[in-house]
DNA sequence: TCATGAAATTGACATTAGTCAAGGAAGAGT
DNA sequence: ACTCTTCCTTGACTAATGTCAATTTCATGA
């Protein structure tokens, strides 16, 4: 099996794909490509010219930007199944984000013109990308009101439970996806403030650390812990629908 | 002139109708009506079912959340020009946070089983929907971003700024267009946080603040203050893009 | 097994924001 | 002019988070 046609049959399978007219599909396919990427290597920075768009194969990438005095905001880390750089169609076709590894990862690398294009002809790929859009608007959303009335220990207690299954109940054991570091970062908090509010929040639930496993002992003390500043019950509204990452 | 032919009127120019056929405008001109409502009134409830949505005239809508522990949060407010509400055609049709005029405002009623409807069938309202969603995906990025980095004094810096006309220079003056306590929450801050970070930032820029009315003797000094936490200098982008405002 | 470096934790302290309570200003209506 | 009421400000204090520096832990490869 070529290239094109491994690429093809999982892009089918991708949510702004998946009910797209077929051969619209094959065109997307037969111009792009798979790319390895190293941990820590670029994919493309802030406020340069987009021309490429990308889908995760594996591994996690960063989105992030620098302010003019010089720190870093993270915007997202991506799982597989993501896209981004898509919105540079929105940006006057300028990345709104750089992009970097955080892990190797494997990628498909797409036109954004062929995207452009497309997006203009094919209904149901406008209609998907919306959905995308409107997706992504929620859980933005959601960060907001989490940003604003969550402490440090309830945002790292909500990052956890978003890691269960939803259907797990109890005792649950949780892998940390990536370094505490970036952890923090992405949760907009530093890497001592996110060291101690885990502590707190072991003294309040009662969870275990070793590493980068947590292990709670009841499901149910952490979602009474941070869900209760929160304006919806545990799960999540935006967890039970269908997200980007079932390739 | 009836009701109709005048909302018909008014929607040929808004961002969500002006590139779509005249003929499905006019639909929604038919099926809508403009209602006031007074300071303090509710349009609709978090998680109640959603009917309809809404354009609005003038005045200022509010749109938030309550926490489990009887917290509130602010999602937005909204002028004159913005539609809400619209965004519970993705959310299984219940509205993804209340509704409330902080003054009296006049509105467009619209029901949302007519937008169901025609984002399916017409390819240019998909298409202004996804072009209004990307720019609140925009909106709710750069807020986000503000919310991680900046502190509050520069929050309102930042605030007071996207409230200057663009090409404005040099001596500026500002008017809030709202209660100081409802900049505060909408900003994410205590009253009290407010009061004293305003304080700070007049000691910081040479501002002067005289009721709600703020003269700035050199916005360069508020640029200065406010974006240098911030990754890209002012005029932010998304301001100087086509907003909703336009009626 | 040891050496190395990166990541994580901890302590001490500074800064920022929140809380509670009291007092003052401003506007609406009599 | 007066009295509400509501909003705003200020003070005193507490709590949360950030900063800087010093260790400690851990994974990794020599």
């Amino acid at each position: 099996m070529n290239d094109s046609s491994k690429i093809l049959k999982i892009l089918k399978k991708a949510p702004l794909f998946e009910n797209c007219d077929p051969e619209r599909v094959a065109l997307f396919a037969t111009q792009s490509s798979i790319i390895s990427v190293e941990k820590g290597q670029m994919l493309f920075v802030h406020e340069e010219p987009a021309k490429r768009f990308f889908l995760i194969l594996d591994g996690w990438i960063k989105t992030f930007r620098e302010t003019l005095d010089g720190g870093q905001v993270i915007v997202d880390i991506l799982p597989a199944g993501e896209i981004f750089g898509e919105t540079s169609l929105f940006e006057g076709e300028f990345y709104p984000y750089s992009a970097e590894a955080v892990e190797s990862s494997r990628l498909i690398s797409m036109p954004l013109s062929l995207l452009k294009t497309e997006i203009d002809q094919d209904p149901k790929m406008i209609s998907a990308m919306l959905t995308n859009m409107a997706r992504i608007r929620r859980e933005q959303d959601r960060e907001l009101e989490h940003l604003k009335i969550q402490n440090a220990p309830q945002r790292i207690g909500c990052f956890l439970l978003r890691l269960t299954k939803q259907e797990e109940e109890g005792q649950v054991k949780i892998q940390l996806p990536y370094d505490k570091s970036l952890v923090a970062a992405r949760l907009g908090m530093q890497p001592e403030t996110f060291s101690r509010a885990l502590a707190k929040l072991k003294d309040a639930t009662g969870l275990e650390i070793s590493g980068s496993t947590i292990l709670l002992q009841d499901i149910k003390q952490l979602i009474h812990y941070s869900c209760s500043a929160c304006s919806s019950e545990f799960p999540c509204k935006d967890l039970t629908e269908k997200s980007g990452c079932n390739l």
